[in-house]
DNA sequence: CAGAAAAATGAATGATTATTCATTCAGTTT
DNA sequence: AAACTGAATGAATAATCATTCATTTTTCTG
């Protein structure tokens, strides 16, 4: 039947509770990247997805709530990319972990909008537990399987000194600082730069097994 | 004469322009860290400083320049804290930039609370630009130093592929992802694990200059 | 000590904003 | 097409908060 089948989504009026909810965190990473946090408002989030007042809260009940599942509609974006990554690079550890570091830096992840929103949220982690504990949730994960790809190489290449939980926390806190050069120095930031540092790390620490790759990204 | 010797700095209960400043400044970083910077009002802070009202207002004018100085005396104590670092360490280069890394992890500058205070403005970086502009102000001078350091640590030894620029950008953002790691995961964060971070970068990059330093802080 | 100047107060104001809810509307079923 | 359902609206409400300012308190000066 011809009417059943005329479903455009795009002209209708009324959409379903998951598409509303995902374009209202949309609009709100958007708000927040603009205007910051504190001074994102409902409103804003509702003119934003070009929809009325009262919109946010027949969706989410409450501002606290849509914040919430901001971070971790944007937590879980990023755990998507990190398995998905870690699935299709290899063969060995050290792809992988490169893989993975290179993930970190690609324009996708590391776009000055969505750091944005990752340090707005950052910003009030000590002031609200819900935001640390959505954050640490996954990070343990990450460690654990960024331990397991260094403790590989380690055993691979005679590197006898070198501690994986040492590196992994280096590698983590790394990106972290990278991203946080993007944000606050964009005029400064390249991203060649950044993969140059983390290179060089990777380099340093396992000379074995990344000494070739040097200028692979120039 | 007695009388005006008697200036018990203590028992005033109106205090100079530069002393109250400071004072509700240290109130602001307070409710910064324990609400967050959006839910921090000129009422929190004047209780937090145990005075009135309108007192905020009535030495800052405006909410906006009171975070203003903020952002700024916290910058200002930073510079202090690298400037005499670097004059009171070395004598040789790679003395003095151990000696600043060191700086970054210790206590009355890696702590919680002031941390918290960074990144709440950090946060909103992309959203005012004032932030940015105060936070830039003083990193290129640092790294401008920095890179001087390890320039002169690479003529000394053999390091004929290592770039001054790409280090220095990977230890600013070292210690700068591991303050964030202390900030979001405080239960596993530990000061010898971020300094063993430190080390192993430094160890991997220059290791004629930094072999025998590794257990120095154990 | 008197009077002036400076600092501080705190109640009042006006603007902003999260939340509520009675009403409207689009799409589906009978 | 009439009745029904859930989505969406937007005006009204109640609470919060930055800012103002008339008044009070304290310090300084001659």
């Amino acid at each position: 039947m011809p009417q059943s089948s005329v479903k455009l989504a795009r002209s209708r009026r009324t959409a379903s509770r998951e598409e509303r909810r995902r374009q209202l965190i949309k609009a709100t990473m958007k708000c927040i990247a603009k205007r910051g946090i504190g001074s994102t408002t409902l409103a804003h989030v509702a003119a934003e997805a070009g929809l009325s007042q009262g919109i946010v809260n027949l969706h989410f009940n409450s501002k606290e709530n849509l914040l919430n599942e901001t971070l971790r509609s944007l937590a879980e974006e990023y755990r998507q990319q990190f398995y998905s990554t870690l699935e299709a690079s290899g063969p060995g550890a050290a792809d992988k972990l490169l893989a993975l570091m290179e993930m970190d830096l690609k324009p996708s992840v590391c776009d000055r909008q969505k750091l944005a929103v990752w340090f707005a949220f950052w910003g009030e982690v000590k002031a609200i537990p819900t935001y640390r504990k959505i954050c640490n949730y996954n990070d343990q994960a990450y460690d654990r399987e960024v331990s397991q790809l260094c403790e590989t190489i380690i055993a691979e290449g005679p590197y006898a000194d070198v501690d994986p939980d040492t590196v992994t926390e280096a590698l983590a806190s790394l990106t972290n600082g990278l991203w946080l050069s993007c944000l606050i120095a964009p005029r400064r930031w390249d991203r060649s730069v950044g993969m140059a540092a983390v290179q060089s790390y990777l380099q340093a620490v396992f000379p074995k097994h990344y000494k070739n790759k040097l200028r692979r990204t120039a």
